[in-house]
DNA sequence: TGATAACCGAGACGGTACGTCACGTCTTTAA
DNA sequence: TTAAAGACGTGACGTACCGTCTCGGTTATCA
């Protein structure tokens, strides 16, 4: 019966949120649709329910690794994993949609974001504690930076988000474009 | 006849790239449906063609402030007004699509992209001869990030592009997080 | 609990047999569903259990008027009546189903012809006794006449039945379309 | 195509008209569902457009026989044949809907009534014509206690219609209960 | 000028999916 | 242990669009 809701995560990351459909998904789970719709009422609810497993065992675990390079590199891996696999492009763009029509939207960047919260806010604090952190620069701004820079490239450019690039995004996020290490140890 | 290209822009707008009807859009522009369909087969060839135009105007145009702080914030600003619209939202999301489905994306995102790519370098060798850029910092990345920051804000935490934001965000990304502004005066 | 038969009776003059809904009845009587499925197996069963109580209040009395034409009178009266009311022509709608389908149809055709039975008998030995009725025509025929020309009256034709109607029927029915009273009295 | 409405009239004599489905009727007509909502939107349309071709062939023909008693038989028969078959049963049945529900009562009704119209009143006339129909009698009245008794016999005795009973009936409709044939022939 | 092509409106069709209602059967829970 | 509550498979409802097709009727172009 809950077949349902692996072939709902398969027809998300397969035909997107909109292209899903609540009668093959019953169809192909040998399941009748009425009975979809009785414990799903709508396509939201069905898709959210659908989610609610993934992202629980998502748990945003920022390490502790002792510098911020690391605890940065540690915190968008995970991310970049997820965006490197299509349910994670199409959970992202079920996020994404017009808010009022999607409760999806609303569990899935709540659900994530608020998850993240609090690790964050740790690593913040360890990471001002060792004078990494500049006073007066905003989390939420540098950590919308990151994210959405590894978004914009897998989503965007269709470019592969390598360790490499990674290590370089981090390296941008902590030194600025115009900040010359140089300049600073002189 | 052409009432159908407008039509499109506004179901683009209100019910999203999968929202939207060829159906309903013909009705509307009282056209024909197979009229619609004769000249454009299919619904991304349509919404291309809508959209065309719109890029057309977008014109990335980078402004010669004499620094590259005032640079960046030209780039983006035409950006967030974008965004802050609900058709430019609902493109942006049609470039998200998952590639092989949709010729929009692959129109949209070279579109833009494409559009902005000489000023852009134009506007880093300015700030390399001025001292600005530090070497080896990657132009793409950067640019991503500036992009995807406002991407994040705008599609994921729903909160205003207010100027005031994005000169944070700029500053953020000419400074990172860990150099010190005393330092550098130093 | 029984108010469930209140609301077939309902739903029965409103909807009519086919139309009626065992879901809806037990809805709206605030009984589940499957208690109603516990006492009446069939959608026939609780209509007829619905109805039988209506139906033994209609026992049909032959009031001796003295005169076959008042007594026939007396005797399609209540039938105008019946048939003069929604539940009334519900009933004879059930009654008439594809006799198979329907033990409603067996319950209320009987119910009704039995009790009309023996009054009518008594009714028309009294009309013979008075040389009121003609010998060799046969009674069943004459009263099926009778109410078949009720039912066709109010059921095709739409038309009010009225006591002047009625009077008009009975008076045809006595005498006949050729036999003119004037060769009578000759 | 129009193997719907074979199946149609074939539903409606098996199935009647509440039970009958439009989804089988397609399916078994090899037709696809929308294609039949198209053409007759709803559910009664089908049916009247099914019974139209039917009814067209039953354009109700009195015969002249020379008397009222032939007259009447050649009326009653097509009648009686028509009630003796499934599909007439299930048509009667559709005009005694309630008539709001249903535009079939409207059109079979009217259309057989429409048709019998001017051959009764032609029959009525050479009745008078010969004396065999009594001045002020209702020919309304007699031909509906006519049906009306084929009706009753057929749909709530489910008795035969035979020839037999037939002429009973008319002979009964000619000379009442009352009337003597041994004093008329005085 | 008169044939020919290009385009359009109109509308039917086979399909897939929608979300809902009611059916009657079946377990699972509670008085 | 009888009843309630409720889940389930099933079938049908009437509707919205999908993309394809054929049929006539205009225009415009070119021979």
């Amino acid at each position: 019966m809950e077949a349902v809701l692996t072939r709902t995560l398969e027809e998300l990351a397969t035909s997107g949120l909109e292209g899903l459909s609540v009668e093959r998904i019953a169809r192909s789970a040998k399941v009748n649709k009425t009975s979809v719709y009785r414990r799903w009422p709508t396509r939201e609810a069905l898709v959210a329910a659908a989610l609610e497993g993934v992202l629980e065992g998502m748990a945003a675990q920022v390490p502790d690794t002792g510098s911020l390079e690391g605890d940065l590199l540690g915190l968008l891996e995970p991310v970049a994993a997820l965006l490197g696999q299509p349910l994670g492009r199409a959970v992202l763009r079920a996020a994404m949609a017009e808010s009022s029509a999607s409760s999806v939207a609303a569990l899935a960047a709540r659900k994530l974001e608020d998850q993240a919260r609090s690790p964050v806010r740790a690593m913040i604090a360890r990471a001002k504690a060792r004078g990494e952190w500049r006073v007066g620069v905003n989390g939420q701004l540098v950590l919308g930076a990151l994210v959405g820079a590894v978004i914009h490239r897998a989503m965007l450019e269709h470019a592969p988000l390598s360790k490499r690039w990674l290590r370089s995004l981090v390296d941008f996020s902590l030194h600025g474009v115009s900040a010359s290490r140089r300049r600073l140890k002189n």
